[in-house]
RNA sequence: GGGCAAUUAGCUCAGUUGGUUAGAGCACUUCCUUCACACGGAAGGGGUCAGAGGUUCGAAUCCUCUAUUGCCCACCA
């Protein structure tokens, strides 16, 4: 057996681990291995399956599935993308452990927008726009890049250790996926849950496309809400003319000849086809009906009444501009108004906006409002704090703008997805999500889906010249009378592309040259990764996944989408879990981005300290939001080292051990010592504990506890009491046979404590806890799994039973399937050693608080008298006078029942014991007393607080009877502490 | 404008269904390079759990209000 380095060389471990592993399949699945008639029976739509609810998977769940939330195909790994997955990893080797048949699916997403900027970018350093290159070659040039560098993100996943089975990795952008968004979207359309029609949408001027809702960003930005007059038409109208300034008419929106009205966009004053006012508004009452001009554009509009307009903001007037705004839309069809775009694509004023023809948007609303200023109808700019819409991409202001697109109608879907929420088949943890998820199902909205992008997947809708040229669409735009949904006449929308067109047949079709949303086939991806529509295997032996684990910024995007999807498409909620953990921010509460020059790089961090380390440390912070800095990443590299050392030492103190096993038949309880048996029962709790958190979702817990546990437990004490056992040179002559039994069985515990504490720990440090317990392999079997890279066949052992079975020594290749060691009955639990370790380690610290507040040096040997106030305490600590000494650097123990103070000795005290050392010549007499008084104090309030309650006739009748008598333990020992302190005040 | 979080030691945060003389890590003070580990060991100081009410035998924990911060949603031009 070869020892472990004294330093742990993170980069050689995890490069040589994570590819034997991933080239042997041990991140497939198990039934990928097995015949088929051993796999065992899908769950596929088992009606019978009840709400998994929040208990977890339950036990008899044999299978365990994720799907990865895919990361956009242009990602660079970044903490947030690391805190992800790193939890994923975690609930899957966890399970993977216990024995489930676990896969996790993953791949990555063609992000189309994000994509072609990249794209773009790179070919404009050509001085090339994609219409220089034209669709086809353009789309040539993603192709080429995404497989020049796609899988960067895929090979920085690998580096975090994630063990996804990547045999089955998608594209969003593949075959299989593409076939599935259009079988999607015709299916969809089929329902009659597809539409296309006018509308105003979010548009990204920059990017040229639509955005979904979701896609356009809010934010607060700080604007002018701009006060203009329109002047009043006479009636008979003679004609224009330019209004005298006196205007004092009094009240605001009203003048003698004018009226004013409030915009924050004043530019999209050219495309105004009337102003409003609320049809009660008695200041404007008299003005219905009338007709006003726009100025500059010289056109007469006319005054409408609308129940939309709030008398209380602004005028109370409003200017309709029914091209250019949702409620003015809405407005301008209410009253069959006309639909004025004045802008173009690109966020250009175009030629229906007069003079202004060619200015960029911004600067045309400058334009305009000088030149409003000059003609004397400026009148003024209000600040104005209001919520602009924003490209979640490229962050350029939205236009809203009216256009044709694609929509699918989602008030149907929702309501499945609400239904299915009422039968507890969606749960969400933290539990806070499940409303703001509900809230959005309610209040949804259609879902704008085309993109005036190239890649994407494209429409699967042709048009037919032919049957068009029959219809007039373009007279749809400007016609409000009409309705703003398509008849769909001369539109084919088809799962393969049409020879000819169904009604005329006309050969003459051309596919619409809108691509779909991203989200479009995200939606789909817990079941199209798996083969739908095709009826696969996979998806009959993993539909539905079982958990999904995402951050909080996507649940619309993509968890209630996909939601949805799985319930319209295959009648079954896609995943009965969701985990929405923490987002990560800088240490400064921003978020964390590389333009902001905040972000840590979670491949450097892994270079500097290793993935488990970065693992460790992510998953401790993650109870909540996690603010990142670098010294944050100190726990987990402190705690990595910790275990390595402490493993190191298990090691070399097991050289001579032959009989390394991983049975826990092989100790009998009797046989076994108190800090044996103590560590035992330690750890069993410790094994139900991180189960139980873990079952939860209570990650960060679980490894909290399991820090403590090695840390405190294991390290601090078990193995500083070990250690005379097993280091033979303090061995008592008196009684060699029986230390030599003591050593055995204590080697036995150690190498079965700590094997299966790598076992706890593996899921958390995938690569450490496996390096090291190939050594715990090779000691009890003399071999190990080499990490040859072999490309054979993915031979597996049969994983190590369960805790407290019958185990042979049976390993297999690798801790993955060493079983998770707690699924048995209760062995070890033992609340005698707990208790009597309990006492030594009092009687320890005692020793230690002495030495240290009396400066005695270590190299002192020192003389203790421990005096004990209870027979049981003075059994178990003359039964530990060795462990104390050595602990508290002793040179001589007494423990005795009564005891005759001699000369300067000072005390700490413990309900069953005191423990007294000699200080002759430093002891500051005033010193100590005026401590003993303040303990006195101290303890006497603690009683006083203790009667209260005690006393307190209704907590007698009404606290569980526990309660009541832990509070009168507590009473006692505190009156022994009082009892204790003043016998040793009295004695100086 | 609505909703949701957070507010606990100098800093970063844990605190399960109310029962603790309120915990951890870092930082700090003292001692220690003893043969697993100084990325370590031992000991120690430090908090009226944001504020005010209330429920309860008992509240950091439940309720109400207030304050501060952050996030999400929202068509008020």
């Amino acid at each position: 057996m070869t020892d472990l380095d004294k330093q742990y060389n993170s980069a050689q471990v995890e490069t040589k681990w994570y590819s034997l592993w991933e080239s042997r399949g041990y991140f497939r699945p198990a039934s990928d291995f097995v015949t088929q008639s051993t796999v065992p029976s899908p769950q596929f739509l088992d009606k019978t399956q009840k709400k998994s609810g929040d208990r977890g998977p339950s036990p008899r769940d044999s299978r365990y599935v994720i799907v990865i939330p895919p990361p956009n195909v242009t990602g660079m790994l970044h903490m947030g993308h690391a805190l992800n997955n790193v939890i994923q990893d975690i609930l899957v080797r966890w399970n993977r452990m216990k024995g489930r048949d676990t896969l996790w699916v993953p791949g990555v997403d063609h992000a189309g927008i994000a994509t072609q900027n990249v794209v773009e970018k790179k070919i404009a350093k050509e001085k090339k726009t994609r219409w220089d290159l034209g669709r086809e070659k353009f789309l040539e040039e993603v192709w080429k890049w995404k497989h020049e560098h796609g899988s960067t993100i895929t090979r920085q996943l690998r580096r975090l250790g994630a063990s996804c089975d990547w045999t089955r990795e998608r594209f969003t952008m593949d075959d299989g996926l593409s076939k599935a968004v259009r079988e999607a979207f015709v299916t969809l359309y089929e329902r009659g849950l597809i539409y296309r029609g006018n509308y105003i949408i979010n548009w990204c001027p920059r990017c040229q496309t639509a955005l979904s809702d979701e896609e356009a960003a809010h934010k607060d930005v700080q604007g002018g809400l701009y006060h203009i007059k329109y002047p009043i038409v006479k009636s008979p109208s003679p004609g224009f003319q330019p209004p005298s300034s006196s205007g004092r008419g009094g009240r605001e929106g009203v003048g003698i000849d004018h009226i004013v009205v409030a915009t924050t966009r004043p530019e999209t004053m050219l495309g105004d086809t009337a102003v409003a006012v609320h049809p009660n508004d008695p200041r404007y009452k008299h003005l219905i009906g009338k007709k006003v001009v726009l100025p500059l554009m010289n056109r007469e509009i006319p005054v409408i009444a609308d129940e939309f307009v709030d008398p209380e903001f602004g005028t109370g007037i409003v200017k309709v501009t029914p091209a250019h705004d949702p409620n003015d839309f809405a407005m301008g069809r209410r009253h069959k108004l006309e639909q004025i775009n004045v802008m173009t694509p690109d966020g250009k004023i175009n030629e229906r906006g007069g003079v202004y023809k060619g200015m960029d948007r911004f600067e045309a609303r400058k334009k305009i409002l000088q030149d409003l200023e000059e003609q004397g109808l400026f009148v003024r700019r209000d600040s104005h704090l209001h919520a602009v819409g924003h490209c979640y991409r490229c962050d350029t202001v939205v236009e809203p703008y009216l256009s044709k697109q694609w929509f699918v109608k989602m008030q149907p879907l929702a309501e499945k997805a609400l239904k299915a929420h009422e039968q507890g088949k969606t749960v969400f943890f933290p539990d806070r999500w499940t409303k703001v998820y509900l809230n959005w199902l309610r209040g949804i909205r259609d879902w704008c889906i085309s993109r005036q992008i190239w890649w994407g997947h494209p429409i699967p809708a042709w048009h037919c010249r032919a049957c068009a040229e029959s219809t007039d669409h373009r007279s749809h735009a400007m016609d409000p009378g009409l309705s703003t949904v398509d008849t769909m006449k001369g539109i084919i929308v088809a799962r393969e592309t049409p020879k000819e067109c169904p009604h005329c047949q006309s050969k003459d079709l051309v596919q619409d040259p809108d691509v779909l949303d991203t989200w479009f086939s995200s939606w789909l991806w817990p079941f199209s990764t798996l083969g739908w529509p095709d009826k696969t295997g996979d998806l009959k032996k993993f539909y539905p996944t079982s958990d999904l684990v995402t951050a909080p910024e996507i649940i619309f995007f993509w968890v209630a989408r996909m939601i949805m999807a799985g319930l319209e498409f295959l009648g079954e909620v896609p995943f009965h879990r969701i985990y929405i953990h923490g987002t990560v921010r800088a240490a400064s509460g921003l978020k964390m981005s590389k333009s902001l020059g905040n972000s840590i790089d979670p491949l450097e961090v892994i270079e500097a300290i290793g993935a488990d380390a970065l693992r460790y440390s992510l998953v401790m912070l993650s109870a909540q939001d996690v603010y990142l800095s670098r010294e944050k990443f100190e726990v987990g590299r402190n705690f990595t080292t910790k275990v390595w050392n402490a493993c190191r030492f298990v090691l070399m103190q097991i050289q001579d051990l032959e009989s390394a096993s991983t049975d826990a038949g092989q100790f009998k309880r009797l046989e076994l010592s108190l800090p044996n048996r103590w560590i035992l029962s330690r750890f069993e709790e410790k094994a139900a504990g991180v189960e139980r958190l873990l079952s939860q979702f209570g990650l960060a817990q679980a490894a909290a506890e399991l820090y403590h546990f090695v840390w405190d437990d294991f390290c601090d004490w078990y193995i500083e009491l070990a250690k005379p056992m097993v280091q033979s040179g303090d061995v008592p002559p008196q009684s060699v046979g029986g230390q030599a039994a003591l050593k055995l069985q204590t080697q036995k515990v150690l190498f079965f404590v700590c094997e299966r504490i790598l076992r706890l720990l593996h899921p958390f440090m995938p690569f450490m806890t496996e390096e090291i317990w190939q050594r715990f392999k090779e000691k009890a079997t003399g071999r190990m799994s080499l990490p040859h890279v072999s490309s054979g066949n993915p031979g597996r052992g049969s994983p190590i039973k369960a805790f407290g079975d019958d185990e042979k020594n049976e390993w297999p290749e690798s801790i993955m399937f060493a079983g998770w060691p707690h699924d048995g009955p209760k062995h070890f639990y033992d609340a005698e050693a707990q208790k009597a370790i309990g006492l030594l380690q009092d009687a320890v610290s005692g020793i230690r608080d002495l030495r240290a507040r009396f400066q005695i040096a270590p190299t002192d040997k020192l003389k203790a008298v421990i005096v004990c106030k209870e027979k049981g305490a003075r059994e178990v600590l003359t039964a530990f006078e060795r462990e104390v000494k050595t602990l508290g650097r002793l040179a001589e123990l007494q423990c005795v029942r009564t005891f005759e103070k001699k000369g300067a000795m000072v005390a700490n005290a413990f309900p069953s014991f005191d423990v007294f050392i000699s200080v002759e010549g430093i002891l500051d007499l005033e010193k100590e007393k005026k401590r003993l008084g303040k303990k006195i104090r101290e303890t006497e309030a603690w009683i006083k607080s203790i009667r209260k309650k005690v006393e307190n006739p209704s907590f007698a009748e009404k606290a569980p009877k526990e309660i009541l008598e832990k509070e009168k333990e507590k009473l006692e020992d505190a009156q022994k502490l009082l009892l204790s302190y003043k016998t040793q005040l009295t004695s100086f």
